[in-house]
DNA sequence: AGCACGCCGACT
DNA sequence: GTCGGCGTGCTC
């Protein structure tokens, strides 16, 4: 797999004769390149190796890249200081980390730094102090009982932890440090556990109905064949795609290898992680961005040294150093939280499938509702689809209906139909539970002057401040900015003249407390739930019924499946297609999708209500009638028609700066340069969507090109005389997805 | 990313 | 007179 150490020639014998052997070593800093330098004629050096080398006046740790270069000029080169002792980065994670740097036109020592996590995980991971009876000393202090103890404790057992000595024995560690000092007992160091338990891929899963041991089985197989092969699984909740594809994990674990499970960070929660627990009987390493520093360097080291046999983490997990990776899963492939917006720009579920074909192993995509992109890639034969139908016993689906609001209008300062109402009213008295989802935070996303109309703007965004009334505070939902409702208005200094326009979640509870005051209801939002734990309380009070109308924004469209939700409202289907947005109608789609799956059970299936000013639109249609494939087909020749992606390829390059001016100017520049050609378009400059972000203005290029066509090398011609003023910046986005 | 160099304003 | 602000440029 790995021919690092076959492929390196032996490092020279005489080094007053030969020239000093050269490497080349890769920074995990935003340089253009490896840096050379000299390898000391008594290290050995192979590719992959983490080494300490002089920077400057500093020193840093880095990777050796290669065989150096060369082509720097003798006095500069230094000395490679030391080598360190850690497994070395495998030859697939370097050529990965040069491949999404090509891609992504990032710095591959920018790359690099997101495979290394922290600094500290290179060290020696640390010894234990452990103690243990000295052979044939004699006792020269006196005997007490807990002494006594203490030895016969440790009288036959192998060396035990000073904090189990203590408690086993019911001593302080003062004594233990005094039988020490008398001889008696001595310290010896232990290698720390190992972090992670080993799966148990031979446990017998759950009975699987028979197309999923169809899927099974078909999975497990070209796990066990290996290769590199992308598939996709396709089935809606509930039809028992994580039994099949835990029965691909147990075959890829069963192979000795490696197995990554990819989710959106949001899904990382403790009871998804019970799943995997439940089946294979350990807790699998986890990896997110918010692991403490100390979890981040066990969870590298355990993969690094293949000690971590199975993963689960956010996207940053792909870049973790596994050896033996021999199956990736990447679960709701569709979610665009996929996506990297900042710093190194990638796409997740597009690098897996890169790192699978790079190391020459099966990739599996997972989706109820998978993305045009995926489902094209199947059209076109390069990815393969294992479709399950619909499970019996499980949920039926829902019954969607469209409430058209141009018909069945709201009152003034109202935001639920009549048609809505009414299903409200009818599922609470039958004592049964109904979700309203409204994907907008706070009361009221605008609030303006009566008088003069003035918009309560952030100063830093182009953007409405949003008043939060729990809080008592108007926020900018795009930078950190927050202020109170000031007492007069900003622009005519009219007293008392506030007025909020349209509904935030909080605004639809008060609406629903007015209207059914003796239903019990929660507010489910990022604002009120403070993380995994606080979400998993309200789901359980959701199940246990003590509950009976739940108001939320999409983070309970990723939640579990309530038996006793019967009635879904979404309060403003239309809410995502507004807005230049390429994937908007496929995003609605899937989101809408999402959130109606929360509803039903087994003998009643649930009811869900559209709320839209556009019932004739192909999403709402298409949710009606429940055909996916048909709107996907639809979409897929609207892309097609404009050239867009996945038929064309397209780049987002956005020019930002605190001085618009400045902006402007370079902006200019770049347009006189813009890359002609066939098949090549630019757009732009424009203002981007947000022209003011956290106080820096924005324009935006498009760069539209043909699917057979590269854009990379355009854009690094395109670049390549750019010099950037100031706090100029240039941020590229190959294949972009938000429209920010 | 750091770290130094360098050139302008406000303190002891 | 110096201290220090951060703009600019470099690190094999």
């Amino acid at each position: 797999m790995d021919s690092d150490h076959a492929s390196s020639p032996p490092a020279a014998a005489d080094g007053a004769a030969s020239a000093d052997r050269l490497v080349s070593v890769l920074l995990p800093l935003p340089l253009a390149g490896a840096y050379d330098y000299r390898a000391p004629a008594d290290m050995r050096l192979q590719p992959g190796d983490f080494v300490i080398v002089p920077l400057g006046r500093r020193e840093a740790v880095g990777v050796v890249w290669g065989e150096g270069t060369g082509e720097v000029a003798p006095e500069k080169l230094k000395d490679v200081i030391e080598r360190l002792d850690a497994p070395p980065l495998p030859e697939t994670v370097r050529r990965f980390v040069d491949w999404v740097s090509a891609y992504s036109l990032a710095p591959p020592g920018a790359v690099l730094r997101m495979a290394m996590s922290v600094s500290a995980a290179l060290e020696e991971p640390r010894q234990l102090q452990a103690y243990r009876r000295r052979r044939g000393a004699t006792a020269s202090v006196k005997m007490t009982p807990a002494r006594t103890r203490v030895l016969a404790l440790l009288a036959d057992g192998p060396p035990r932890l000073l904090p189990e000595i203590a408690r086993e024995a019911g001593v302080g560690t003062g004594v233990v440090r005094g039988l020490v000092e008398a001889g008696l007992i001595e310290p010896v160091l232990l290698p720390p556990p190992p972090p992670y338990a080993e799966p148990d891929w031979q446990r017998a899963g759950p009975a699987l109905e028979p197309a999923q041991a169809v899927a099974a089985a078909s999975l497990a197989e070209t796990v066990r064949k290996g290769g590199f092969a992308t598939l996709l699984l396709d089935g809606v909740t509930g039809s028992g795609k994580t039994e099949v594809y835990f029965e691909a994990i147990a075959a890829a674990l069963a192979e000795g290898r490696q197995v990554l499970v990819l989710l959106p960070e949001i899904a990382l929660s403790p009871q998804w992680l019970q799943r995997f627990e439940r089946r294979f009987g350990v807790r699998p390493a986890e990896w997110h961005s918010d692991l403490r520093s100390s979890e981040r360097r066990t969870a590298w080291r355990a993969v690094a040294e293949g000690k971590a046999r199975l993963v689960v983490g956010a996207r940053s997990a792909l870049f973790l150093p596994f050896p033996e990776l021999g199956l990736i899963v990447v679960d709701e492939e569709h979610e665009s939280a996929f996506k990297q917006e900042d710093g190194v720009v990638y796409q997740a579920r597009d690098m897996a499938v890169v790192r699978g074909h790079l190391s020459g192993f099966p990739v599996l995509l997972v989706s109820a509702t998978p993305s045009l992109e995926t489902v094209q890639n199947v059209e076109a034969g390069r990815y393969r689809a294992l479709h399950l139908p619909e499970r019996h016993g499980g949920a039926a689906l829902p019954r969607i209906e469209a409430v058209d609001l141009r018909k069945d209008k709201p009152p003034r300062q109202s935001w639920l139909s009549g048609t809505l109402r009414d299903a409200l009213a009818e599922t609470l008295a039958a004592g049964e539970q109904a979700l309203l989802f409204l994907n907008r935070r706070g009361y009221a996303p605008l609030t303006l002057c009566r008088s003069c109309g003035h918009r309560l703007q952030c100063p830093n965004c182009s953007a409405w401040l949003v008043e939060h009334r729990y809080r008592g505070r108007l926020q900018c939902h795009h930078c950190g900015y927050a202020a109170s409702l000031p007492p007069s208005c900003p622009a005519c200094a009219a007293e008392q003249s506030f007025a909020a326009c349209g509904p935030g979640v909080e605004r639809l509870a008060e609406e629903v407390a007015a209207l059914y005051p003796a239903a019990r209801t929660a507010l489910m939002t990022s604002d009120t739930v403070m993380g995994p734990l606080a979400a998993e309380a309200i789901v359980e009070a959701v199940a246990r019924h003590e509950i009976d109308l739940l108001i939320g924004t999409q983070i309970v469209a990723k939640g579990h499946h309530f038996p006793m939700l019967t009635l879904v409202g979404v309060v403003d289907a239309d809410l995502g297609l507004a807005g230049g947005d390429l994937r908007a109608a496929e995003r609605t789609y899937q989101l809408l999708h999402q959130v109606a799956g929360r509803a039903g059970r087994e003998e009643r299936p649930g009811r869900v209500l559209l709320q839209t000013y556009d019932p004739a639109n192909p999403v709402m249609q298409a949710l009606i009638a429940g055909d996916r494939d048909r709107f996907l087909a639809e979409e897929a020749e609207d892309r097609r028609r404009a050239a867009m992606p996945p038929f064309g390829r397209l780049a987002a390059l956005i020019v930002s700066g605190s001085d618009a001016d400045a902006v402007d100017g370079l902006a200019a520049e770049l347009a006189r340069r813009a890359p002609q050609g066939e098949g090549v378009e630019v757009l732009g400059p424009a203002p981007a969507p947000m022209a003011l972000l956290r106080g820096r203005h924005r324009r935006r290029f498009l760069l539209k090109c043909r699917r057979d066509r590269q854009p990379q090398p355009l854009i690094r011609e395109w670049l390549r005389p750019v010099r950037l003023r100031g706090d100029l910046r240039l941020q590229i986005d190959i294949d972009p997805y938000s429209f920010y």
